[in-house]
RNA sequence: GCGCCCGUAGCUCAGCUGGAUAGAGCAUCUGACUACGGAUCAGAAGGUCGGGGGUUCGAAUCCCUCCGGGCGCGCCA
């Protein structure tokens, strides 16, 4: 049993004992930001006191008096504190069993807390547009909705990431016709693409190619290629295109008609998705009978809710004034709106050495996604995008990314591990084979130092799981850098071998460090970042 | 004008379904290398949590309001 359930099971009974009836349904537990105030701390006294009538202090202090006179295991002692704050002192005993789940169950098995049962999830991200290249802004997106579904599949959902490709319309037309005049010497149109890799795309499409379709697939490999080196692969791509020729588009607008979700009004076909909570009705067929863009994404969202029961979509912030409008959509078509999640990541502004980089002018031209891995590289890109969370605007420095030093977070996490791989390979080199844990005494591991990686290795189930639910992989990089922190003040205090440790002990930190390299295995895979044994 | 996001240390940011004296990294200053990788560690200093009200035992966190910044508000996609 965990720890917290453990303490949680002995304040509901101190509860009952004191004739609390009913109980609270929730007893908080958490652990304190100051050390004085114990290992574990319970506000439940001051939650509940009001409705009993009486004093916080006079509850907490007869849970406190309830609790001791049969402590639990591990329990040291319980004091009240403070308002009515009922805290529990623990033994280090608690943080071994923590050490023995790590290290019995390994990067596979610890921290997998089963939040999906198996429930298929369809994470949508990227989605750019297949007519240029994917730039550093989309990369944020990239890394974060990869991040989130690698985070889902490890609590338990059935994963599936895919990449909406808008492959039909005017800015399509645009594309090829601007490839074609490129390929001929001449200007694009001026509604047309003015980029550079225009004219670089353009010099390599053979005479006889079809512009439109060679462009297409010329960008699709672009796309492909440029996430591949974030270590990003699609289980799916999605073309708008399939769903005219199988008909989607027009059953969807039929199932609408069918639910009275729409109305005509001036010649057009208008959503009434004010029914829903959006600011104002859309037109979803124009007077002159064309689609406008939301009946394709409206037929695209049917498709998928058809093959998952629940969607993440990851969108970029010039896109939350469409999240209601799509919600209403989903609505009128008999699902449940809560099911489609959207999360609108906030802008990145690029920056080199302080100063801002344009990333993007008349010209068209903008910031390369694939020129911004290949100046950083993928771990540090994807450590950056994933260091903060998506709901404020980001700086993203080149220099400072770049830099192999000390003040780039993803460098000293990434030493940390390949410290702890080091330390590993010396002992293998020694001689030194790591014992099963039966054959350890844990209860030598007594240092701060010691203790303190425990504690975080104990915190990483809590952590996938919020960073899960809370969409929030940025919980994942503090907790890394948490844990790398520990790692180097451990390394440099505690030897593992060496003059003055003895063989258990070695043992004991081995198993340890084993934990260690496991847990930071875990967060820098869900991060997608890579665990180096050496630098 | 309306909607969404943001405003926390000199800088970049955590913390936001209310908890005790608001945290981290960088930068600054001071210390620590005769053993597993010093790309490290320890300490100091640094704050009207944008302003003002409210809710309550308790507010960075919830509510109202104002200020500042970003992004959206098409029969474009």
């Amino acid at each position: 049993m965990d720890i917290r359930e453990h303490l949680q099971s002995a304040l509901r009974a101190a509860l009952s004992g004191v004739g609390v009836d009913p109980l609270p349904d929730e007893i908080a537990l958490e652990r304190p930001a100051r050390r004085e105030h114990g290992d574990w701390s319970s506000n439940v006294a001051l939650a509940i006191s009001k409705s009993l009538g009486k004093n916080p202090r006079e509850v907490g202090m007869q849970l406190v008096e309830s609790i001791s006179a049969d402590l639990p295991d591990h329990v040291e002692s319980v004091e009240i504190a403070g308002p009515g704050f009922v805290n529990f002192r623990l033994s280090d005993t608690w943080l071994y069993d923590v050490l023995a789940d790590v290290v019995s169950g390994g990067t596979t098995e610890y921290a997998t807390p089963d939040l999906g049962h198996g429930e298929s999830v369809n994470v949508e991200f990227v989605s750019a547009n297949p007519n240029k290249p994917i730039h550093a802004g989309h990369g944020r997106g990239a890394c974060y909705g990869d991040s989130l579904a690698r985070l889902r599949e490890r609590c338990g959902y059935d994963v599936t990431r895919e990449f909406y490709l808008n492959d039909r319309g005017v800015q399509m037309h645009r594309f090829a016709d601007s490839l074609e005049a490129r390929k001929l010497g001449e200007e694009p149109p001026e509604d047309g693409y003015h980029g550079e890799y225009v004219a670089r795309w353009a010099s390599e499409m053979p005479d006889d190619a079809d512009p439109f379709e060679w462009g297409y697939a010329r960008a699709l490999a672009s796309h492909r290629e440029t996430l591949g080196k974030l270590g990003i692969e699609f289980d799916s791509w999605f073309s708008e295109r399939s769903m005219i020729a199988s008909g989607a588009i027009d059953e969807t607008l039929a199932d609408l008609n069918a639910r009275d979700a729409v109305f005509e009004h001036d010649g057009a076909t208008w959503l009434r998705s004010t029914d829903h909570g959006d600011d104002k009705d859309r037109v979803i067929v124009r007077s002159d009978g064309d689609y406008t863009y939301l009946l394709p994404d409206i037929a695209y969202h049917r498709d998928k809710f058809s093959r998952a029961g629940h969607l993440v979509n990851v969108w970029g912030a010039d896109h939350h004034g469409y999240v209601s409008r799509m919600k209403a959509a989903m609505s009128f078509l008999g699902h449940d709106a809560d099911e489609l999640e959207v999360v609108i990541t906030q802008l990145v502004d690029l920056e080199r050495d302080g100063e801002p980089v344009r990333m993007s002018g008349r010209s068209g031209d903008l910031i390369e996604l694939d020129d911004v891995i290949t100046e950083v590289g993928s771990d540090a890109a994807r450590f950056t995008y994933l260091m903060q969370s998506v709901d404020s605007r980001q700086t993203f420095d080149l220099d400072e990314v770049k830099k192999q030093a000390m003040d780039n977070p993803v460098f000293y996490v990434q030493y940390a591990y390949a410290r702890v791989c080091s330390i590993e390979a010396k002992a293998r080199e020694a001689g030194v084979d790591r014992l099963p844990l039966d054959q350890i005494d844990l209860t030598l591991l007594t240092h701060e130092r010691e203790t303190d990686l425990l504690r975080s290795l104990f915190e990483l189930p809590e952590l996938v799981e919020i960073a899960c639910t809370e969409n929030a992989p940025h919980r994942i990089s503090g907790w890394a850098r948490e844990q790398a922190a520990a790692l180097h003040g451990f390394y440099h205090d505690c030897y593992v071998m060496g003059e003055g440790v003895s063989a258990e002990l070695t043992q004991a930190r081995l198993a340890l460090v084993e934990g260690s390299r496991i847990g930071m295995a875990i967060a820098l895979d869900l991060l997608g970042v890579s665990a180096p044994e050496s630098m």
